[in-house]
DNA sequence: CACCAGGCAAGTA
DNA sequence: TACTTGCATGGT
């Protein structure tokens, strides 16, 4: 009752910004590995910074895990300078790969293909990974059903009205979770197009003119 | 020049 | 529990 007008709320977003922009196909990444390394390098940070992080890292064949655990911290944040925060985020991919490497032997796959809830909590635990992180992780790397909230979607919902402003990440991925079905590829274009619109249409201090998602008749 | 970006952790009260 | 602050480069 209720809950049907949830669901159509969100189908009803979904389908405007998938009509807007079309389809994202994120993540922009080769591997799975590669999408961990980015989803951390992206905290907080433009993504055409983080390009260049990963572009030095390729470029010094360190998109993998041996090369990365036999690097020492100190000469792997320098490459990675162009992200930011590079001396935090160095010793976030340190101990990422040292936790890969000590707990599961390096295998990566097997870490992935644990249950979705086992591997959220998991990458919950370590050091520089909060919600966001993992939950990119889950679904990008791991391909598994955990929606991605970001600070566009809790801008872009909350200033249409549609959830109270004080929400916090778990509630407000349980408000997509819940009104959605439970699909790896809905959940992985969804979060891409809220970035998208939010990228051109909803900053910190101007309006959203022009969004796609602004009350407006159908055409 | 000021402001901001696909967060997170640690410190304080 | 609820704020606050540090982390840092590069684009607009």
């Amino acid at each position: 009752m209720r809950q049907a007008e949830h669901q159509n709320l969100l189908t009803a977003v979904f389908d405007k910004l998938l009509q807007a922009f079309g389809p994202q196909y994120w993540w922009p990444a080769e591997t799975p590995f590669e999408v961990i390394i980015g989803a951390i390098l992206t905290q907080n940070t433009a993504w055409k910074n983080v390009e260049k992080a990963i572009t030095a890292l390729r470029e010094n064949g360190l998109l993998a895990l041996d090369p990365l655990l036999r690097i020492p911290e100190a000469k792997l944040a320098p490459l990675i300078r162009a992200s930011g925060y590079y001396n935090q985020k160095a010793r976030k991919l340190k101990h990422f790969c040292e936790y890969l490497g000590n707990h599961w032997g390096g295998d990566l796959d097997g870490f992935l293909e644990q249950d979705m809830a086992s591997l959220r909590d998991q990458l919950l635990r370590l050091r520089g990974i909060g919600p966001e992180t993992a939950d990119s992780i889950v679904l990008y790397a791991a391909d598994k059903p955990s929606f991605v909230v970001d600070t566009y979607t809790h801008r872009i919902f909350s200033r249409h009205g549609w959830v109270p402003e004080e929400l916090s990440y778990d509630e407000l991925q349980t408000f997509f979770m819940d009104g959605l079905p439970s699909d790896v590829g809905l959940f992985k274009e969804y979060h891409a197009l809220l970035v998208r619109a939010g990228h051109l249409y909803c900053h910190r201090r101007s309006a959203c003119t022009g969004c796609p998602l602004e009350p407006s008749k159908a055409t």
